[in-house]
Order: structure tokens, then sequence, then C-alpha cells
DNA sequence: TCTGGGGTCCTAGGACCC
DNA sequence: TCTGGGGTCCTAGGACCC
């Protein structure tokens, strides 16, 4: 009677998702794109089976998609969002100790369980999951996050019922032994080649390092994750997330972009986006950092330029933090390059409630106005959909930054216009 | 023509302090 | 010939995750 983390992770989630509002694709090849169509983000099992690798951009895949019948889609985050959050709310049941991980995947600790009832909980959660929101999951459990994650590996790989528990030593030293140190939770493409150049391969050979040895090679949070191996809990369930530190908002352009004028447009987008999801947050930023870069992978002369500046007074306020983002692009635009991306950053981020104010900062009836500004902007933002109200200087035509979407399934759950019909 | 977006953590080195 | 010890803070860059 021990505590166990089980790893909850749903099974090629995107396209999943896609499959329970479209079940005709069930037993066929689905593939998800990332933002822009890049790339491949997301294979059904079918997809893998036909050779279809993560990653792979997806221009160069065109022509076999079309021929092999494989179904190609658009992410659709506001989709997806909503789907994992149903799953979220559904393991939150099985444990009041669980950390959403990622938007497909939930750790679970459980207390005082024997393996057998470890077991029959797993299954039951895979039951309720599928049979509530159509998405199957698979269940890794262990003594340790880091083998939990393992486990669901091989619930995934191995034939069987979805569920996997690595507890055993002699079982782990066995499945370790068969494992890539570059699989292991923690350990990246550069330090399993750094190892391999040790001589060092499997999992079962890192575990089997002396803990200096593996500080020195690779630092601290290399040793929790090799103590992890060995059944020691390092690395902790983090239920309450930390407060977040930075926010991004990012995109490469549908086109390539040369002039200044429509980068002004996207960066001015891309604000925006930024504050609202600052003021979801009930935070406020310090400073706004610009990002501007060339596509790396085509020939010609490249650059990036990134600035940061802090701000004379915290906030919120689209409208404060505009100014000074556009100043920044201006500083970092060099004429001449043909631009793929751009971004924005906010940078030290601190509740927006509680804090000490500044004489610089709009207060009093300006600042009451102001707040009450934004709040408007995103309620009828909110309402009627994103982009409803915006600033002019995100352009008003046709926006050739915007990012191509050319495949994108409806959002069914999130939007009362694509609400999907039965007949 | 076409290769995602959004995060965190650790270390080394420099500046500065007593 | 000899040139301390200990600490903090900041930043850039690298590595990792999904």
């Amino acid at each position: 009677m021990r505590d166990f983390y089980l790893m909850v992770d749903c099974n090629n989630f995107y396209a999943s998702c896609e499959r329970v509002f479209d079940p005709s694709l069930e037993g066929k090849p689905v593939v998800v794109l990332s933002n822009n169509d890049g790339c491949v983000i997301a294979r059904s099992n079918e997809a893998k089976a036909l050779g279809v690798v993560m990653g792979e951009p997806a221009y160069k895949r065109e022509a076999f998609f079309s021929r092999s019948g494989v179904h190609v889609f658009s992410s659709n985050y506001a989709l997806y969002g909503d789907m994992s959050a149903r799953v979220m709310r559904i393991l939150a049941g099985f444990s009041e100790e669980a950390e959403v991980y990622s938007i497909d995947e939930c750790f679970l600790l459980l207390r005082g369980f024997s393996s057998a009832s470890l077991l029959r909980t797993a299954k039951e959660i895979r039951r309720t999951v599928r049979q509530w929101t159509g998405i199957p999951v698979c269940v890794g459990i262990a003594r340790t996050k880091t083998l939990a994650k393992i486990a669901n590996r091989l619930a995934k790989k191995e034939s069987g019922d979805g569920v996997r528990l690595l507890e055993d030593e002699e079982d782990i030293d066995r499945v370790l032994s068969g494992l890539e140190t570059g699989d292991i939770w923690g350990i990246g493409r550069r330090s399993a080649r750094r190892l391999g150049d040790c001589g060092v391969r499997t999992a079962l050979e890192l575990k089997g390092r002396d803990d200096d040895w593996v500080r020195r090679h690779l630092t601290v949070t290399g040793l929790r994750t090799v103590l992890e191996l060995r059944q020691i809990p390092c690395i902790a369930l983090e239920d309450a997330p930390p407060p977040a530190r930075s926010l991004v908002c990012s995109r490469s352009f549908g086109t390539r972009i040369e002039n200044l004028a429509s980068l002004e447009e996207a960066v001015s987008a891309y604000v925006q986006r930024a504050g609202e999801k600052l003021r979801r947050k009930g935070l406020v930023a310090g400073a706004v950092q610009v990002f501007l870069e060339t596509n790396r992978f085509q020939p010609g002369p490249q650059y990036a330029g990134s600035r940061c500046r802090a701000l004379p007074a915290p906030t919120a306020d689209t409208l404060a933090l505009h100014g000074p983002a556009l100043e920044i692009l201006r500083d970092i635009h060099k004429p001449g390059y043909r631009y793929q991306k751009a971004g924005v950053i906010l940078q030290d981020l601190s509740p927006a409630t509680g804090r000490q104010l500044s004489f610089l900062e709009p207060h009093g009836e300006e600042k009451t106005r102001r707040d009450a500004l934004m709040r408007v902007m995103d309620r009828i933002n909110t309402v009627h959909g994103r982009g409803t109200l915006t600033l002019a200087a995100s352009g008003l035509g046709k926006k050739e930054w915007h990012m191509r979407q050319e495949r994108r399934s409806p959002s069914y759950t999130t939007s009362w216009a694509e609400l999907p019909v039965v007949h």
C-alpha cells in the first residue's frame, strides 16, 4: 500500500477529437496540421501505420495524403481545448490530487491503493472518459511520475487493455533495458546524444550510473530523473499551477512579409491577443518584448531581432502595451528581408490586484474608464467572436499576414453558429 | 509556394556588495 | 614572493516539455 502516480494520456488526441464529431473517420487515417497548416502534429494509428511522421512538413506529403485517402485537418484549438476541459473534469473526479500536465495529459496521485484496486480504477477511468466524451485514453501507473510516463508508453504499445502497472523491480529493469535514453521524460535529443558518446544508450544503463556522474553530465534535473527511474519520487505533483511568469502570442505569417506596415498590423493584433490572455488570467505585465524573424528553412539572408522594454508601470491595458510594442518593432525591423514570423512576449507578470501603484499610471477616473473600456472590449469579443472589436492599427483590409487554416473543422462545442446538426 | 505555438528551468559569467 | 572569501542579482543561452 503505497502512493502511486497515474499518467492518463489521450490517444492521438487531436485526431480523436476530429473523430468524435465525424464517426465516419473511424478506422481511417487522420492527420492534424499545426497552425498555418505547416507540419503534422497529430496522427491516428492508421496514419502512423502509413508512415506519416510527426513534425513532417505538410507540403511535402500533399500528394501522398490524397493518394492514400488520408483525412487532413487544420488545427482547431477551440475544439481541442474544450474537449480537453471535459476530459480533465472527469479525471478530477477520480482523485483530489490531479495535475493537468498538458492539453491531453493528466497525472493523478492515488494513495493507499492495492495493485488490484489500482488496475480496477484505471480501467474505470478509461471506460468513463470514453463513454462520456468519446475520447480513448491509456493509463500508466508507477511510483514516480517518470516511470508512470514510461508505463503509459507501454500501455499504448503493448496490445492489452490500455492500462499498465510498472512496480516490480525486475519488470522495471527489463523495460528500461529496452528503452533508449532519449525516450525518457526529461532527456532530450541533445542529452541523449551526449550520453551515447559516453557509452550510455539505454535507460537501464543510465539508471546504473552513480549520482555524481549523472549530476556532472545532466545537472540536477537529470539527477532527479535518474532517481525517479529508481522509484524514488523527486518530481512532485503540481496540483496548483505556479503563477505564470511570461505570456506569448506569436504566429507565422500566411505569406512572407517585407513591408513594415503589414508587420505593424500583425504585431498590433498579437498585442491585443496577449492583452486578452493577460486580463483573463487577472495579471499585469511589467515589460513587453517583440521579436521578428525570417524563415530559417529558406536559403537567402537571415535576420532575427528581439528587444524587451520595461513599461512605466505594470499594466494589462492593451492601449498601454500597444505603443511600446510598435516602437520596439520599428527599432528591430530591418528593411530588405522577407519575414516569416513575429511575436509579442509579456514579461514580469504579477497579479493585477494588491500591488503598489505608481504615479505614472492612470489612476482615479481615468483608470476606471480605461478598465471599463477593456472590459467592454473583452465582453463584446467573447459574445460576438474574437476580433469583433479591435484597434484600427491591426488593419481593416485584407490581412496578408493571417495564417492559413484551409481545412479547419467547425468549432462544434464553442460556437453557436457551428453547432453540429443532427438529421 | 509551403516547416507551429507556448512555456519552464538551469548554468555560467559579469557586475556589484561587504 | 605575495594578491580573500562569500554572497546576490541579472542576463544570455541552452535544454527540455507538450
